[in-house]
DNA sequence: AAAAAAC
């Protein structure tokens, strides 16, 4: 069996990899490190909890210790860029974890903090920067950054970065990085339009994917419930009460309904703490450290927490509302059951979601819709009501409400694959040292900060006729 | 079609 030691890497990175605990890399460690020392570009498909940060920091870490044998300079040899400011904040513990023998050093470059320590820190010289897209090209325009000496690019969670909105400002900052840089892909999902698009910034890549694609891990205990729209809530707090429930990530569709179900179970009585991309990032912080440190038993979160982020003990996942992109399911999930425990992934859908849920079905290969369901479409958006420009019909209201009476409970999915040691043996190299971040920061007052939208209940008047 | 990401 592969062990660290055999993979040609520097006593100084080996050390920081012992002192973790780990002697035997995961499968996607195992084949991204030697491809990406030979200097392949690599398309890297691997769940979350395989040990992917690892498997690019190492290489990483490892390229920066011989470019500085030979040149010296304040130059920013590698670039990691996430689609979040926590998963990079997570990243940039990985590197400074895995490099503290090695004399790296590594900025973190994220909205939401003030800017000065970060150019301060890029004067000083960086090796490692891990960033999100819109302040790096910030730093690009006032000029504190220069990538042209940069050589390797990691794009992490590349499904997302290579989203429609996310894209523009990702190939900017990739058209100034030196053409014969070493490029990663890596995405727990890989829609094939996103396939296609990495084909166009890899060259000749590596792929390597260690898991079937798009499988939610088998040790994820999945149920769905039919539930009318109005029962969603009742049903929510049903599940959060019981006894097995320790703590739970509940996932809305959209950021005022994080906050309205946040809202809602604190009235019920349920500690709960609401984290999205409308909140200051003290506010994000404070939620994830307060869930963190079970000081609330359920996070409220919209997508911006599917991805990446890593906590322990998360017992189940709740989709309050299921997502309307399918592999928005396969991250969410993915929270629940981290190295190698088991856990609970329970969707509420209304009639309105069947054809979503259908949607999940079918990419994951799981069964989750009881018998006899009928798939109906989602609304339209033409018929939102948002718009104002559709004479109202009756027949379209948006909360048509199928289910009356008692709601459908589903049983646990059928069909579901016996587990199999497969994805918990990975646990120990799998799992991401993260260190503790610190918490000493003073308490901003963002709470004064909070949004009002007055026109939410006004009635569409334009063009009506 | 929602959310994320810059001030």
């Amino acid at each position: 069996m592969t062990k660290f030691t055999d993979l040609g890497l520097s006593e100084a990175i080996l050390r920081a990899v012992s002192k973790q605990g780990y002697d035997t890399p995961t499968p996607i460690q195992a084949k991204v490190i030697p491809a990406m020392l030979d200097g392949r570009d690599i398309l890297g498909i691997a769940q979350t909890g395989t040990g992917k940060t690892a498997s690019f920091v190492l290489p990483i870490l490892e390229k920066i210790i011989a470019a500085k044998k030979q040149a010296v300079g304040k130059t920013c040899h590698a670039l990691i860029l996430a689609p979040t400011r926590e998963l990079a904040a997570q990243i940039a513990d990985s590197v400074r974890t895995y490099g503290a023998f090695a004399k790296i050093s590594v900025a973190t470059v994220v909205g939401g903090a003030r800017p000065g320590p970060q150019v301060m820190a890029m004067k000083r010289g960086v090796d490692v920067l891990v960033a999100t897209p819109g302040r790096l090209i910030d730093h690009c325009d006032t000029g504190v950054i220069r990538l042209d000496r940069t050589h390797t690019v990691v794009l992490d969670e590349a499904d997302q970065m290579m989203d429609l909105g996310f894209l523009p400002p990702v190939r900017k900052i990739l058209s100034k990085i030196p053409g014969d840089r070493q490029t990663l892909l890596l995405s727990a999902t890989m829609p094939k339009q996103i396939k296609a698009l990495a084909s166009d910034i890899l060259s000749d890549p590596a792929e390597i994917s260690v898991s079937p694609v798009s499988r939610p891990i088998d040790q994820i205990d999945q149920r769905l419930h039919m539930v009318g729209q109005l029962e969603k809530r009742d049903m929510l707090i049903e599940i959060l009460a019981a006894d097995d429930v320790d703590r739970a990530i509940v996932f809305t569709r959209t950021k005022r309904g994080a906050d309205r179900v946040c809202q809602y179970l604190d009235r019920a009585g349920i500690s709960a703490a609401a984290i999205h991309g409308d909140k200051s990032q003290g506010q994000r912080e404070r939620a994830l450290a307060a869930f963190k440190k079970s000081r609330v038993k359920v996070l409220v979160a919209t997508d911006i927490a599917a991805r990446g982020i890593d906590i322990d003990d998360v017992s189940h996942v709740v989709n309050y509302e299921l997502p309307n992109v399918p592999e928005a399911y396969v991250h969410r999930i993915g929270r629940t059951a981290r190295a190698g425990r088991s856990g609970v992934a329970i969707s509420l859908c209304d009639q309105g979601e069947t054809s979503y849920a259908r949607d999940i079905e079918r990419l994951t290969g799981t069964r989750l819709l009881p018998d006899g369901v009928k798939i109906t479409p989602p609304p339209k958006p033409g018929q939102r009501a948002t718009r104002g420009n559709q004479p109202q019909q009756p027949g379209s209201r948006r909360h048509r409400d199928t289910a009356p009476g008692k709601p459908v409970h589903g049983k646990p999915a059928h069909g579901k694959p016996a587990r199999d040691n497969q994805g918990a043996a990975n646990q120990g190299a799998g799992k991401p040292a993260h260190a503790k971040r610190a918490d000493t920061k003073p308490a901003l007052n963002d709470n004064a900060q909070r949004k009002r939208r007055p026109n939410r209940n006004r009635r569409p008047q334009q063009a009506a006729g």
